[in-house]
DNA sequence: ATTCTTGCAAAGAGTTTGCATAATA
DNA sequence: TATTATGCAAACTCTTTGCAAGAAT
């Protein structure tokens, strides 16, 4: 891989946030520092750390990819909601895929494991 | 809800099918008794259909859309390879689910449940 | 007669791709 | 110099929507 100024302000982003960005929230920060970078390349770079596994897709349910780093293997949760993603501990994952694979002869991805729910604050807001 | 012949193929298909159907599927299928029917209408119906809970719609990593019935709230397993969707009980969600509420705070939505793993088809083929 | 549904085609959203230019090795 | 990456715009895929015509209540 050839280096790029694009790409590492992409790989730096997604590696450094939480928020488990869109292609249109990485576009939009890196565009702060290369005002003229095209979203085609955004998204070009970002499935290209994907193919290095130096980042991961994450598919959420209203089909807008996300985007987060791979320190570990842990899972997400998907807001119903809101459609906020947050993480799952690797502990629980681990648990959660070793109870299923077991049950239906799957070799879990935990890495892909997304759950959907309602989260907290959803949840207050509905009382 | 008004009465429409093209509905309640719709709806019978996807009832009784256990390939948790695309639209594209559904649409393949209707239209060899409707042949003019529309991909529109087949969409709008599986829409409509899911607002009034008679089927669901089960969203995919490969962002189709797929749908099924709603007997009960079993979860699905997503084949990352092949693309298949098999159905995982409702007891092994259930289960599943009270456990990562209660680790997560979040509320489930059990039948909204997708994990995604390598099947046993395709698990063989690798070897 | 009123309301809902259809088929068709056009529009929409998110993502990918072809191409000439520019940057890296 | 050879290769890879970029910006731009056009193309692509799946899905939704506007509209006039048709079917159901």
């Amino acid at each position: 891989m050839k280096y790029s100024k694009q790409r590492e302000l992409i790989l730096t982003y997604v590696q450094n946030t939480k928020t488990h960005p869109t292609a249109e929230m990485v576009y939009n920060n890196v565009r702060q520092k290369i005002p003229n970078i095209s979203l085609g390349t955004v998204y070009r770079n970002l499935n290209q750390l994907c193919e290095y596994n130096l980042i991961r897709k994450i598919s959420t349910p209203n089909k807008i990819d996300r985007f987060d780093n791979v320190y570990d293997n842990h899972g997400h949760l998907y807001c119903h909601e809101c459609g906020k993603v947050e993480d799952i501990s690797e502990e629980i994952i681990s648990s959660v895929c070793d109870f299923i694979a077991d049950k239906t002869n799957y070799d879990i991805i935990s890495h892909d494991v997304i759950l959907v729910g309602i989260c907290r604050n959803c949840k207050k807001k509905r009382r």
